[in-house]
DNA sequence: ACGCATAGTTAGTCATGCCTAACATATGGG
DNA sequence: CCCATATGTTAGGCATGACTAACTATGCGT
């Protein structure tokens, strides 16, 4: 069996997973209205899923997840929350962003790369050399950039709030 | 004019260009070789950017960036460098590992991600609150890890090296 | 100067994944 | 009970971008 999955089919495997999750039953206009694609998409898409073993669809009925499907799908969802979380607690990128990217990165980043940033992530709360206090600098940093790189506080204490 | 291309696109047009900078002539083959598809592939997205006025392509002659294309094509190497710079420096990865990831993630990270995270790199370099310490720290971290989680440094020396 | 190897093009095919148009089924209200 | 509206499917088309096969141009060595 070919293993590899398109990031599309990603998408609509999460997407079918997420209206689970909601409680509503995954049926094709649920999953066309959340992707903004036309029926007629997921009807194909289900298809394709189908065939590979990771969903079942009897015609006009609803779509359920097999256990493969669901460990694909949870896989996705899981590099989407790392991302996320990375995106938003270390980059300190507004929510609307950070969710934009994550669910673009969440097809193409490398396993390796993935478990570095969970890595990099558990180290920031787990350092005692004062990591997380780094990254919270970070953002204070940030709002004196957002002054055209002039920042009253980073001059007069140095080294408390804006120490560049 | 349509501005949007593809990452197909984007990575031929930055083929042409580090080619010219290699000092070679950006020929058909030279760039099939570099991107490991076959000629005609590369016959039609020549003509698909000649028609975007992103290269001039003389029938069996060498092609060349315009303006424009020089342009986007640096500006697809400089989305590479800065990811590849932070996944190298910041994530310790491997340099194949950052270089392949770099170059996926070059065309599909936004703006402002992108933006942040050369925000973040010049952070590690001009805080004087120790980030680049931490950030060090973090490659001693990720050795104790490698360990199975099991680190005898962390318990010994805490706070030195793995102060986990 | 000519021929052969290398390089390039053109034509045609395939897979993915989207769309619209047209047809089919299901279901709730009168 | 039956029809209108919802939902779903099928058929057919288009764009992207890859491929092979077959044909064409270039240019070097003799």
């Amino acid at each position: 069996m070919a293993e590899h999955l398109t990031a599309n089919m990603e998408m609509y495997l999460k997407t079918i997973c997420e209206i689970g999750d909601d409680g509503d039953a995954p049926r094709v206009k649920a999953i066309a209205d959340r992707l903004g694609v036309t029926m007629p998409s997921v009807s194909g898409a289900v298809e394709t899923l189908q065939r590979r073993g990771l969903v079942e669809h009897s015609p006009y009925g609803t779509v359920r997840l097999t256990r493969k499907g669901t460990r694909k799908a949870r896989d996705v969802k899981n590099r989407n929350d790392l991302l996320y979380r990375f995106l938003l607690d270390v980059l300190k990128l507004p929510e609307t962003i950070a969710a934009r990217d994550a669910c673009v990165l969440e097809h193409v980043v490398s396993p390796r790369t993935l478990e570095r940033l969970s890595l990099f992530l558990e180290f920031t709360r787990v350092c005692k050399l004062g990591a997380s206090e780094v990254i919270d600098h970070f953002a204070d940093w940030l709002e004196c950039q957002e002054q055209d790189g002039e920042c009253a506080g980073c001059k007069e204490e140095d080294g408390t709030r804006c120490a560049s």
